[in-house]
DNA sequence: GACAGAGTAA
DNA sequence: TCGGCTACTCTGTC
């Protein structure tokens, strides 16, 4: 088989996969004639059954051009691509200089990269799709109503996404998506929800929509009887608002002949005649319908979400606006920019969309961590200057908002309270910031008195903006009670990752608002605002002891043999060892309690998880940041959401929450930050410390999903070079590896299942079947048997293990005693390995 | 300030 | 694709 053939279709194959798309390309597709004189082999890979299909293909010409529907022009590799067979689609004579290709079935987009026009492109794409994978030279992006009815919320007309659309693209617009992008957009903004007087309104102009509404089945019961009413209303006008931190409210509202800021334009410098891309955009919304009649009903709070939903799935999905500078029932808040504070330009991109028209819309804001999305959510509050009040996830994260106010705002100090379980303030004025936690406002159960005093405080009055910060924990079944228990104009959501393994993601349209703009990490990154970063999976051989015992643990218990691996271990010291020569601060994550504490204590390093009390997190942290000799610290899944971590330049996972993509890009957010990202050269470093031939494989691969459509490529390391030269390193000898089995097996069956400590230690064994998988039982009794001989029921090796005889004594009586004894014991192991801190 | 207990996310 | 398991936060009591 030449070889020259089979390396192209492979690629084609592999690329079809990930975000090529090969659409429509009939030109570069070879003629039947071509592939025909290719052999009839067994068909092994998906490149092999594609040739198959083509050989095939003499047969199947005629029976696929009788069938039915529509009769598109076909040509040889028409049959491979099934469905996705665009090659009727003609292209333009000169589409090599447009950079799109369009995929009208799926309403999918795909963008050259590589294209001059590619920034322009992208500014518009962003507006009006949502991105799906970015890698370095083709961008898809998906073209959905949501993002369609985002794309009209900042002004957009859908004549003019189609007309800009039809230039970008290499061939001219399909029918199918010229209807789907009219269908979706006429009805944005027919219908709006107003919250006037702590009581919340659905209005229209259009009477009959309203009627239509009504008459719904889930939407008329809702209506609070004898609400309907009409009154008249002035549309505000855009003029003088002015963003603060910037040099004017800019995006999308620039006037056409002006030229554009030139931080935002900085690195653009693609044909001039392309600037007028954007100037039938420019024009101002169309409020012609000023002043017009309003007709409305009210709805009662419980309703809220219902009627949102509703209104979606029918098509006219609800607008959520707030004309803040006309709000003249709530009170002023004193809160300005301070002049230090300089909004960035994907900063102000995000900010304008959000305030496009004047008023403030709801919707969500997608930034990678350590991009600023703290200062975002300030010159939100800084514009709308009404009270605010502000959800995150921790404690901790509470905390820092409030600093941040305090450090990028003039706020008075006493107009920023904090709601927390061990923090309740009240501002001693008529308004100002809260700021608090998720659970502390959803809590459902009794109340301390002070909170339930607190909380009446918050549901009593209405706000003016409410920020909700790493906003993808909201669809989750309580905490999006949030979104209508606290009586708000608008909201703003923010977050790095806009992911959750589950679906209730797209929940977040109709709770929040539309994804108002998401940032591109590979571009914050090469303008420096965020660190470069080198990600690597580093693949670790299984120590045989460990790898015969993971063959033969159930799928629960395995985890902890691939976390607890010597050689992980190792690879883990080495990279610390040889950062911390390099300079760098490095975080090592671990998802699992146990390893965390097993590895910063043998490394004797500080570490922090749940049970950390606040102070100490502090210190840690402190620690960290100021501190020459501190420049490691190891982080539980606490470290996943909120914690900030300014100086860290290197990162090293060694165990994770199964596939889960957004943990995994939460923590790389915890390095782009980096203050030295300016310098030459530099790079911030990730690593996925991986067992070889293991479940974790597989999670990993599922893990970097989401990176790797961020446009990050994962290099695999299968060795580091001078590990075995390392002066002290961990498990070196099969002894020291034997008795860190020993001890990972116990406390696997300790976290499982008590009574087992017995039977393993001290009690008979009653052969393979007492332990879990009963199938396999000759191979657990051989299992056994090396356990046996490792020293597992030695009674000599287990007086050399003091610490473990401790444990042991306390186990005997009852299974309370035994778990607090083993809490006590690590909680002193603990202080001790971290009072040198202290010092 | 420590601890138990409950509820939640993922 | 589903459900388990773990970590985390908050309350209230001592």
């Amino acid at each position: 088989m030449p070889p020259k053939r089979k390396a192209s279709t492979s690629t084609r194959g592999d690329s079809s996969k990930r975000a090529t798309p090969a659409p429509s390309a009939p030109q570069s597709v070879g003629s039947s004639d071509e592939y025909s004189e290719e052999g009839e082999e067994a068909s092994e890979t998906e490149a092999e059954n594609i040739n198959n299909a083509i050989n095939r293909f003499s047969v199947d010409k005629f029976t696929q051009k009788s069938r039915g529907g529509k009769s598109r022009p076909q040509d040889s590799v028409s049959r491979v691509f099934g469905k996705n067979d665009f090659s009727y689609l003609a292209l333009k004579p000169d589409h090599d200089n447009r950079p799109l290709w369009i995929n009208p079935a799926k309403g999918r987009i795909y963008l050259e990269s590589f294209s001059p026009l590619w920034q322009h492109a992208q500014d518009f794409l962003t507006t009006i799709a949502e991105p799906q994978s970015r890698p370095s030279f083709l961008h898809e992006y998906s073209l959905t109503t949501h993002s369609l009815y985002a794309a009209v919320s900042v002004g957009l007309d859908p004549n003019d996404i189609i007309t800009v659309l039809d230039r970008l693209s290499k061939s001219p617009i399909p029918e199918e998506i010229r209807n789907f992008i009219q269908e979706c957009t006429h009805s944005y903004g027919k219908v709006k929800l107003v919250l006037k007087h702590n009581r919340y309104f659905v209005e229209s102009s259009d009477p009959e929509m309203l009627q239509k509404l009504l008459k719904d089945e889930i939407v008329g019961p809702l209506r609070i009887e004898g609400s309907e009413g009409i009154t008249k209303e002035k549309a505000p006008k855009m003029g003088g608002l002015v963003i603060p931190g910037t040099k004017n409210a800019a995006g999308m509202k620039q006037q056409p002949g002006q030229v554009p800021d030139q931080r935002v334009t900085r690195d653009e410098d693609g044909p001039a005649k392309e600037d007028d891309i954007f100037v039938t955009l420019r024009e101002e919304d169309d409020d012609d319908d000023d002043a017009d009649q309003v007709h409305s009903f009210e709805v009662p709070t419980s309703g809220v979400e219902a009627v949102q939903k509703r209104c979606l799935d029918l098509g006219f999905p609800v607008l959520e606006e707030y004309d803040f500078r006309n709000d003249e029932a709530n009170a002023n808040l004193d809160i300005d920019l301070k002049p230090s504070a300089q909004i960035r330009s994907y900063q102000e991109k995000s900010l304008s969309k959000m305030f496009g028209n004047g008023r403030a819309k709801s919707g969500i804001i997608v930034l990678p961590c350590g991009a600023g999305k703290t200062l975002v959510g300030i010159t939100a509050a800084c514009t709308i200057k009404k009270g605010v009040v502000i959800l995150c996830t921790s404690s901790m994260s509470v905390v820092q908002w409030r600093q941040q106010f305090l450090q990028w705002s003039n706020i008075n100090p006493n107009d920023i309270a904090i709601f927390t379980s061990d923090h309740k303030e009240k501002f001693s004025r008529n308004t100002g910031i809260i700021v608090s936690t998720y659970s502390m406002v959803t809590q459902t159960r009794a109340r301390s008195y002070d909170a339930q005093k607190m909380m009446d405080f918050l549901t009593s009055r209405e706000w003016g903006l409410m920020i909700l910060d790493e906003v993808h924990v909201v669809p989750a079944s309580i905490f999006r009670k949030v979104t209508h228990s606290i009586a708000t104009h608008s909201k703003l959501g923010l977050t790095a990752t806009l992911l959750r393994e589950d679906d209730k993601i797209t929940d977040l349209n109709f709770l929040i608002g539309p994804k108002l703009y998401e940032a591109n990490w590979m571009e914050l990154a090469d303008q420096g605002h965020i660190a470069k970063v080198q990600c690597a999976e580093v693949w670790c051989p299984m120590t045989s002891e460990f790898y015969q015992e993971y063959l033969n643990e159930s799928s629960r218990k395995r985890a902890l043999l691939y976390i607890m691996n010597p050689r992980k271990f190792q690879a883990c010291q080495f990279l610390i060892d040889y950062h911390e020569k390099r300079g760098d601060k490095v975080i090592v994550f671990s998802d699992n309690v146990y390893a965390l504490e097993k590895y910063a204590l043998k490394l004797n390093k500080a570490y922090i998880y749940g049970g950390t009390p606040q102070g100490e997190r502090m210190r840690i942290l402190e620690n960290f940041q100021h501190n020459e000799q501190v420049n490691t610290v190891f982080l539980s899944k606490i470290g996943d959401t909120s914690l900030d971590l300014p100086e860290a330049t290197c990162l090293i996972q060694i165990s994770s929450h199964y596939g889960s993509r957004r943990q995994e890009a939460q923590r790389l957010g915890r390095i782009l930050r980096a203050k030295r990202r300016n310098d030459e050269g530099f790079n911030a470093f990730f690593y996925s410390l991986v067992s070889k031939d293991t479940n974790e494989m597989y999670y990993s691969s599922r893990r970097q999903a989401f990176l790797v459509d961020q446009g990050y490529a994962f290099k695999v390391i299968t060795h580091l070079s001078g590990i075995d030269q390392l002066p002290g390193l961990a498990y070196a000898t099969a002894a020291e590896r034997r008795e860190l089995l020993q001890e990972v097996m116990l406390q696997n069956e300790t976290s499982a299942d008590i009574e087992r400590i017995d039977g393993d230690l001290f009690g008979e064994r009653t052969g393979g079947g007492s332990r879990g998988v009963g199938q396999k039982k000759g191979v657990k009794r051989t299992a056994g048997m090396l356990k046996d001989l490792s020293g597992g029921q030695d009674m000599a090796y287990i007086e050399y293990n003091k610490s473990r005889n401790k444990e042991l004594k306390g186990k005997g009586a009852q299974r309370n005693p035994f778990f607090k004894k083993l809490d006590r014991e690590n909680e002193k192991r603990r202080k001790q390995a971290q009072s040198m801190l202290k010092d």
